[in-house]
DNA sequence: TAGATTGTTAATCGATTAACAATC
DNA sequence: TAGATTGTTAATCGATTAACAATC
């Protein structure tokens, strides 16, 4: 399968397909059209054919996508064919939550170990895992040939824990700490921030600016 | 202060510059020039000069922003002068989370209630906090004039809040559940969506394709 | 004055939407 | 066949970047 040029804000759509087409097979939901699409997920259809149609032909004219069809093609773009191993850095509130939710994409990533730099929580015990010391990090991520990390330590040691990774092997990081990363250009790094987003929320509260104004 | 056509993406990296800012002041930095922010947040300089160009003249030329000055003025535009309440509902393992990470913006919001739909939850104490019913949402909501509201239920019963919450005359809705929410055109929605941002990395994370390519 | 840096215009680049032939 | 819906091209729209006069 090539990927020639797929643009960012492509990718970040998929994995939106890929949830409501998992909920929409799980009610016996066998094919969808890309208005169909387009209407649950307050998009427009054009856009949803052409995201999918920059990796193939997965639709028939006429009639529509084939759900089961398209969810494991998405899949497969997405690299979520096998469970993906992945690691935590960070055993606080947020950490613990992220364990946690791990059911939520259970069958996609594997959680394997989870670390944390307090002697007090090292030890501890997180659903199946005992939180490790981060001295041990390095040859567990190498050991599961861990590609993925998500980081939720304070925004304090984020930048530090980031270079332990990068120096582990990891590829790509999931950054809960609100703070921006610099990692060399061959690292991916996504944000997931809270403060952002509900600081951004405020200004569109603005009396009269509705943000009605940003759609139709 | 005018806000005559302000891009969405302007508006979300207005509070990266403000905690970057922030974080400078505290260590006593007082100027900044554009070369500075852009090299620090990964970002172009014209870029930061051109959003915060767009509501008003904040710096000096040949000199560049003073900081104190530049906090002000971006607080004042994201409409953070003022602690605005907030409220929050579902108090599972995320919503706790929330609450305690309330500390990080403690200084712009106010989280004055929780609720859950869940009897065992609902008395339980988070912090200074006690769970309240789902049932006292409205008359809470409008007692302390709240606008904005977090989400952090499960996705099967996130629709159903939304739809409770702009009842109530909420205006902007932080979501954390996994699925798109259906509201009015006068609602503001953002979302807060680690599983997407997970399985986008993934994307990235295939082989070769390390992602650098996105970047020069 | 010389060096630095802004605010802003123009140029580029990329993303979204509309429209429609192809075809189930 | 008639109706529906894709894949794709062209048109539009918006966002980013480069460049530079203005000026501290």
């Amino acid at each position: 399968m090539k990927t020639p040029k797929i643009s960012e804000a492509v990718v970040k759509r998929l994995p939106i397909y890929l949830r409501f087409l998992t909920d929409l097979y799980q009610q016996n939901g066998l094919t969808v059209s890309s208005s169909d699409l387009g209407q649950k997920l307050n998009m427009n259809p054009a856009q949803i054919r052409k995201d999918l149609a920059c990796f193939g032909e997965f639709g028939k004219k006429g009639i529509g996508y084939d759900v089961p069809y398209l969810i494991e093609n998405i899949k497969h773009i997405l690299n979520l064919q096998h469970k993906m191993p992945i690691v935590l850095i960070g055993a606080g509130n947020l950490g613990r939550a992220l364990c946690n939710y791990q059911v939520y994409f259970q069958d996609q990533m594997n959680l394997c170990a989870v670390f944390d730099s307090s002697d007090e929580k090292v030890g501890e015990q997180i659903n199946h895992l005992q939180v490790e010391p981060i001295s041990k990090m390095k040859a567990i991520i190498s050991e599961h040939k861990v590609r993925m990390a998500i980081i939720a330590v304070p925004a304090i040691a984020a930048q530090n824990v980031a270079n332990l990774l990068v120096d582990s092997g990891i590829r790509g990081i999931l950054n809960f700490a609100p703070t921006i990363l610099h990692v060399p250009d061959s690292i991916r790094v996504h944000y997931v921030d809270f403060t952002t987003e509900l600081q951004s929320l405020a200004f569109y509260l603005q009396t009269n600016l509705s943000g009605g104004e940003q759609f139709d």
